[in-house]
DNA sequence: TATTGTTATACTCTATAACTATA
DNA sequence: TATAGTTATAGAGTATAACAATA
C-alpha cells in the first residue's frame, strides 16, 4: 500500500489560503500602533489623501466604510491635527480633506512601515521575486 | 532623452505592496459577518478549535490576543452556543474549551469561505498557480 | 426628491490593570 | 511566588437609523 501525500496538489484555494495566512502573518497593526498610534484604516486614509484632499464621501468608498464611520475617523484624525475640513468650492454640501503638514508626515511614516517586507520575502531569492511580481501583475489585471 | 519607466523593478518592497493589496482587497469580513454574523478572529478561532480543545491561554497564544480578549471572546461564543467550556482534567487552574455541534458547523462554513479563492486567483494560468504555490513554500520555510 | 454630512446609538474587538483561585 | 482565568474599564472601529442642510 502505497503512502499518499497529506498535502493536496496546489489548486487556487490552497494557495489563497497560504497567501493569506502569509501577509497576515505580518502583524501591521501593532508595528503601525506601535510606531504611530493609529490603526490601518487610519494610516490608509491619510496615504491616500498624501494624492490630493477627498470628500468624506469618496473616502469611505476609498476604504469600503460607511459615511459615518468615516465622519468619525476624520473627526479622530482632526483631532490630533492630522487632517483639516474646508468647505468644497462647487457644492456646499461637500467638505474637502486635506492633509496638515503634520498628517503628510504620519502618511510618509506609516507608507514606509507598510512597505517594509518581511525578512522572509527579502532573504527570497531575486528570481523568485521577479516571478511572484509577473504572477501579481497578472492577477490584479485578471478582475473577471 | 529616453522615456523612463514609472514603475520601478520589482523589489522585495513593490511585491510586498502588491501582495497585500491583493490579499486585503476581497473583503473577507464582510462575507463571515454576512453568513455567520462572526468576525474573521471568531472564526479562526473556531477553525482552530476544530483540531480539539484548547485553553484559553492556547487560544490567546494562537491567535495573538492577550488572555482578557480571549476571556472576553469565548464568552462570547459560549453565549451564542458555538463552544463551552469544561474544567481541565490535569489543572483546575485550566479550562478547557470544545465546540458544539453547532461550533463545528459554523467553523466548517467560516473555513469553506475563506479558502474561496477570489476569482482573479481562479481564472489564473494553473502553471502560475503551481509557480505561485512553489514560491509560497519557500517563504514559509524563510522563517530567517 | 436626492445627496452630503452628521449625530445618536450599539456592538465587536482589543488592551491594561487589578482581582481570584489554584499550583 | 507564579500561573490561569476573570472582571472592570477604556478606547478604536464599524454598522444602522434618523436628522439637517443643500442641491
Amino acid at each position: 500500500m502505497s503512502t499518499r501525500p497529506v498535502t493536496l496538489p496546489d489548486t487556487p484555494s490552497r494557495v489563497w489560503v497560504a497567501l493569506h495566512e502569509f501577509v497576515t502573518g505580518e502583524d501591521r497593526r501593532r508595528a503601525l500602533r506601535a510606531a504611530l498610534d493609529l490603526g490601518p484604516g487610519k494610516v490608509e486614509v491619510l496615504i491616500k489623501l498624501a494624492d490630493g484632499p477627498m470628500t468624506l464621501r469618496e473616502i469611505a468608498r476609498a476604504v469600503a466604510i460607511d459615511p459615518p464611520a468615516a465622519t468619525v475617523g476624520i473627526d479622530m484624525l482632526e483631532a490630533r491635527g492630522l487632517v483639516h475640513r474646508t468647505p468644497h468650492p462647487d457644492d456646499n454640501r461637500r467638505k474637502l480633506v486635506h492633509l496638515t503638514d503634520a498628517g503628510r508626515d504620519a502618511a510618509a511614516r506609516g507608507h514606509a512601515i507598510l512597505s517594509e517586507p518581511p525578512p522572509a520575502l527579502t532573504n527570497l531569492d531575486p528570481d523568485d521575486v521577479a516571478r511572484l511580481g509577473e504572477i501579481l501583475t497578472r492577477l490584479q489585471t485578471n478582475t473577471r
